[in-house]
DNA sequence: GGAGACTATGTCAAAATTGACATAGCAAGG
DNA sequence: CCTTGCTATGTCAATTTTGACATAGTCTCC
């Protein structure tokens, strides 16, 4: 059996529910799927192809405007097999990595200020995140989905982790701000 | 002036802390700062000539084990200049990837059984992550790290940030495992 | 005395990822 | 009428990342 790649199983992931056509997907890998896992068009579509050629979806095809055919892309019973299998296994170690982090490494060669405002740029960010993530999941709610046995509990829980993780991140980032603060006062006692 | 990868602002805040060997970069990069940036052995050697043959660092060599020179790389003038000035910059939208969110999202397609395993195994993983940080995090404060002005306050914040965000996603993975549970006993009611 | 780990440098091919380009119909707004 | 945006498919070159290979001295344990 051929062996199939991240991607691959994210892409395979964003079909579990349902028939979805490349031009889909590709909004999905930015959007729902996009929060932990993002793919470029360029990705996207020669590995279509690739799962294709190895059994793990097929598509019908219709006319669709532009020059190419619109594909609209399944899983075979041998995908969802994949699928299945691969969901139960311990992740292999994956780099992760966080610029805020490492920046926060170096904050002894930067300008205090400059970072101060940094850190609040970023709690601004996350603080607008965590509102969109409370919307969408409150819309979840309102469709039960909070129960384990619904189709859309998977998402459910990927924005539960993410409500309980994002406010110690935006808290973080403030204090962050305000220890910069407390840095730039006492370079320049200024009266 | 040349453009800096990613990866050679992350070397340049390895070695803003003073001089380092390539080979204790790659120490570096999986050790304290690997917990947030990564890099392999054969990514940092040719990004250490480049950042050199930009100007940013420079390296005395001595004799070293093995058939080749041993090279203490710093940073230069330069060096320090592009690194204080990427620090403070707004960071570029970067890819965030995170295998166990995903598999979460195709949850509905996997053996709830199966998944209460993955579950509490990701819990063991971040629990034991979290006592080393936390241990880490000890020593830093004997050493009065917790001040802005110490040298290793950046280190020290970087613990502050896991040891606030790791215990939410402990407990999401083992509400995540009961849900399984949950989700086991119902399809398979037996007595 | 030999096996394995550690210090220390690097190369190479393969895979994954990014960003830009290319084609085209259809709809909406000014 | 013209521009912009959306649907829809793909390709291409360049960069980044991974994993394996290669060399060689020293040190430690059995």
């Amino acid at each position: 059996m051929a062996t199939v790649s991240a991607l691959g199983y994210a892409l395979l992931c964003a079909l579990h529910r349902g028939p979805l056509t490349g031009y889909e997907l590709v909004q999905r890998m930015r959007k729902p799927i996009g929060y932990y896992w993002t793919a470029q068009q360029s990705q996207i579509y020669p590995e279509l192809a690739r799962l294709s050629a190895n059994g793990l979806i097929e598509h019908d095809a219709e006319a669709g405007p532009g020059p190419r055919q619109r594909k609209t892309h399944r899983l075979t019973a041998a995908g969802r097999e994949a699928l299945a299998g691969w969901l139960v296994e311990p992740p292999a170690p994956r780099a992760f990595r966080d610029e805020t982090l490492l920046r926060t490494y170096a904050l002894a060669a930067a300008d205090p200020e400059g970072m101060r405002e940094f850190y609040l740029a970023e709690a601004e960010t996350y603080q607008r995140r965590l509102d969109a993530f409370q919307e969408q999941h409150a819309d979840l709610l309102s469709r039960h989905a909070d129960d384990p046995s619904h189709p859309q509990f998977g998402a459910y829980a990927t924005l539960e982790l993410a409500l309980a993780g994002t406010p110690p991140r935006i808290r973080w980032c403030r204090w962050m701000a305000e220890q910069m603060a407390e840095l730039a006062r006492r370079r320049e006692p200024s009266g």
